[in-house]
DNA sequence: GCGGATCAC
DNA sequence: TATGGTGATCCGC
């Protein structure tokens, strides 16, 4: 209930940033201590503020939900109950218990491998990130409270000795590399979620080698002697979403195993917390919270109720949780969808600065869509100001683009259109993006391009726009008006692009599995698959 | 298609 | 002094 001593205009912010649970390393120290610091140092900030917003608008959907709640009819809520359970049954009927999914987690894992480069971290509380933000912390220092996501300056409040290095993603990515070459062992088609997290189906593996993957964590264990410290976690279940969770379960060593079978995954399901669930985020598991429904068996009780109160995607959500059901299959996400680069830094207020950020933003952007051979046709600027109130503008072209200086005949057009908003009055930034989405899709792109060009060699385009590509560019240095006001935009030559490129970085480069003879050679011999299927 | 929100990592 | 960056998705226009 209370946030302890803690004055009841600061809940709301507690509410979403205070130490919640009972995480992994968090046991037995003083939250409240912790919680009055966080809440000191946060205060009357501009942060702060904004996020007490933020959570008001949070309350006021709560509001609305418990409203419609009020006016719900008996009926109503058996003609759900009838629908819910229809689809419980169409559910049941078509699980999948054959599959044996494993969840495999990192630990503090840039934390691990700096202490790999600096021994004598190891005794020390210590995370990775800057003075504005953490992006992990070692055990030592979760004691203190110190957690990713984190801002260092709090941090160090926290815990005065707190050593703070340095973010250095090529290393992570490095070490990243070598640990994925194991995972392919026992599937070559895992699923990586980042550096530190991946899936993999091993029903496969268990057929041909009937191993159990203890000795995946026991490899890392023997990386441990060549100076890696890294703690694994090993979730394994019949599905990604109970694989997930299980992984979390024995923090922060061990692996846990749910059983395939049905009366086991209920039984898992009913004391669940709905937070643990993957998807279930914050405002969400308050939404819930606001019906009663903290755990995953209370899901299912109320399923009537959640689907007459949420959308159609979101009760489906719900359902399967609560029947503890998730992908059997992993499967790596298709095509990229958008791409995008966005910079935090001090108060920004001067208009050749903003320009010129904008300016920079669009030839990084186009630097990373030309190595992926990419072209968008919407572009997005995001803002953010110094009250942290986050703003996006869009416009769409009726062609792709991927060069520098067409994002940024875009982009400066959205920025013109934000600063006279406000003129005379400066924009006061403190975060600036662009983004571009729409993809011509690959599949599209060479047929579509070659229809076009087939088209204008016919000779049958006329006097509009298409003649500009076959024709000499006349494209002048187009600007497309802001939204509100429509205008044919001068398509950028679709006829000449960059085929060559066979570097795809997006495709992961271990996918091939050719060479996994070093990582091998790693594992103990005790703990090959072969000597342990002996065994 | 747009813009705000939510979520994961 | 100081609270991130990237990508995806959903909802209500």
């Amino acid at each position: 209930m209370e946030t302890g001593g803690t004055s009841s205009s600061g809940e709301g912010f507690l509410s979403r940033m205070a130490l919640n649970d009972n995480k992994a390393g968090m046991e037995g120290l003083d939250r409240d201590k912790i919680n009055k610091i966080i809440m000191k140092s946060s205060k009357g900030s501009r942060f702060y503020e904004n996020e007490m917003k933020k959570e008001q608008q949070v309350n006021q959907r709560i509001e609305r939900m418990m409203l419609q709640k009020a006016h719900i009819t008996e009926q109503q809520l058996s003609k759900a109950q009838t629908q819910v359970e229809k689809m419980t049954f169409d559910l049941e009927s078509v699980r999948d218990l054959s599959r044996v999914i494993v969840h495999v987690d990192m630990d503090a894992f840039y934390a691990a491998v700096e202490t790999r480069d600096c021994p004598d971290l190891k005794d020390k509380p210590m995370a990775v990130g800057s003075m504005s933000m953490l992006t992990t912390s070692n055990y030592h220092a979760r004691k203190f409270g110190v957690r990713a996501a984190m801002p260092g300056f709090i941090a160090k409040k926290l815990c005065p000795n707190l050593v703070i290095v340095p973010t250095d993603f090529d290393k992570y990515r490095a070490v990243s590399t070598e640990v994925r070459e194991i995972f392919a062992d026992y599937d070559p088609h895992f699923l990586p979620m980042s550096l530190d997290e991946a899936y993999l189906d091993i029903s496969e593996h268990l057929e041909q080698r009937r191993v159990w993957p203890e000795a995946l964590r026991s490899h890392p264990c023997n990386t441990f002697a060549m100076g890696l410290l890294l703690i694994i976690l090993l979730g394994i279940a019949p599905n990604m979403m109970l694989a997930k969770v299980c992984s979390d379960k024995n923090k922060p060593n061990g692996q846990y195993r749910l059983p395939s079978n049905r009366q086991a995954v209920m039984v898992f399901i009913q004391d669940l917390p709905v937070r643990k669930v993957s998807g279930i985020g914050k405002v969400t598991e308050k939404m819930l919270g606001a019906l009663g429904i903290t755990s995953c068996i209370h899901l299912g009780q109320e399923m009537a109720l959640l689907a007459l109160l949420f959308s159609e995607t979101s009760w489906h959500h719900f359902l399967d949780i609560s029947l503890g059901l998730g992908s059997t299959h992993i499967e790596r996400d298709g095509e990229r969808k958008s791409m995008s680069t966005e910079r935090t830094f001090g108060e920004m207020s001067a208009l050749e600065e903003q320009f010129s950020l904008c300016r920079q933003l669009c030839q990084d952007l186009a630097q990373e869509l030309q190595k992926e051979a990419l072209k968008g046709k919407t572009v997005t600027l995001k803002l953010k100001n110094v009250n942290f109130e986050v703003k996006t503008r869009a416009w769409t072209l009726p062609c792709a683009v991927a060069a520098s200086d067409k994002l940024f005949a875009v982009a400066k057009d959205l920025l013109t259109t934000e600063i006279d908003n406000v003129s005379p009055q400066p924009l006061r930034l403190r975060l600036m993006g662009i983004r571009v989405s729409s993809f011509v899709s690959a599949d599209d792109k060479k047929p579509l391009q070659k229809s076009i060009v087939g088209f204008l060699q016919q000779g049958r385009a006329d006097s509009s726009s298409p003649t500009q590509i076959s024709s000499h560019k006349p494209v002048k240095e187009h600007q497309p008006k802001p939204p509100g006001q429509t205008q044919p935009f001068p398509c950028p030559s679709l006829v000449q692009q960059s085929q060559g490129q066979e570097d795809h970085p997006w495709v992961p480069s271990w996918g091939g599995g050719e060479d996994w003879g070093a990582a091998a050679v790693l594992l103990p011999e005790s703990l090959r698959p072969e000597a342990a299927a002996a065994s």
